[in-house]
DNA sequence: ATAGTTTGCTTGTCATGACAAATATAATAA
DNA sequence: TTATTATATTTGTCATGACAAGCAAACTAT
């Protein structure tokens, strides 16, 4: 038998689909000339939402690595996106403040990613975008349980 | 308002997806000691499906960049998975060749991606499975119309 | 045949992801 | 208090992705 069909795995589906859907916003967002990259926006998203959090925070919630959310913030910062400041709380920590010039690219970004989305999902009716996101969320929750079961193997001391 | 919802835009979930399924492939080929990464696996896939691919053709069908195949196949040469070989007959191509070194792993790789798969899907009935995949599918086509265009932005010559 | 174009591949650069090691500070135990 | 451990962040390394530039071979048009 040919084995495994690449095709037919629900994760290579996933990381192709990702791959391009990236690629088509690396594609939109050059194409509006803004110097900002999907995964700086991402930060920048949560720092919208709660401005002020903590690179520790931001990896968190976004799902990212520390020291990748250390670097993208540097970029930001470099950019004159974000600042950062030492937390008074607990001065291992910095806190990461948006600034003003995000305002300008704010709606800009968030029409592409609209943009993005309305491509993708062009013909797919709003039941079965529901049903898809809900099967996602399912596999994501699958494979988040399964992550932490690594981090803890045999919880004897419980 | 709060504009965008970053967690219900198809483009992040599916990039969020890949993410943690990749990060979960990492760990359990991690933990069975197998030196070797998803992507360096999915080229040795394209490979026993047709063994002697030239790199280009390696690209088209993984969706992969180019210059990215390259240095993939750079690293599996070096670690004696494959060969290149000139084409006899483009000399500007190379034939890539798996080595038999790559027998031996072959069914453990393809269990990983099993396993993988099994815990992604627990407790997604069967017409869930194909559901979702349909509209993977659609997505993904979609996904690629929308970049073609790029490539070809005004048919005037036809 | 020659110039111009296309194609196949490589190399370089930057952004990111994963992971390990290092550092500083905080929290905790002895 | 002091030693140990935990936490927050940074830095370094390797693999990959996107993209641009470069090279050589093949193709095309004149």
């Amino acid at each position: 038998m040919t084995d495994v069909k690449l095709e037919n795995i629900i994760n290579h589906k996933v990381a192709i689909l990702a791959l391009l859907m990236k690629r088509q916003v690396f594609k939109i967002l050059a194409d509006n000339n803004l110097e900002i990259t999907p995964d700086q926006w991402v930060v920048m998203y949560y720092l919208w939402e709660e401005n002020g959090l903590s690179i520790g925070e931001i990896a968190r919630r976004s799902k990212k690595d520390f020291a990748n959310v250390t670097r993208i913030v540097d970029k930001l910062e470099k950019r004159k996106y974000v600042t950062r400041r030492k937390s008074k709380k607990d001065s291992r920590s910095y806190n990461v403040f948006i600034l003003k010039k995000t305002e300008k690219i704010k709606k800009e970004i968030q029409n592409i990613w609209k943009q993005a989305s309305d491509i993708a999902l062009s013909g797919i009716s709003i039941s079965e975008q529901k049903q898809l996101m809900r099967i996602l969320t399912k596999i994501e929750n699958n494979v988040l349980k399964n992550l932490d079961e690594d981090f803890e193997p045999t919880k004897t001391n419980e």
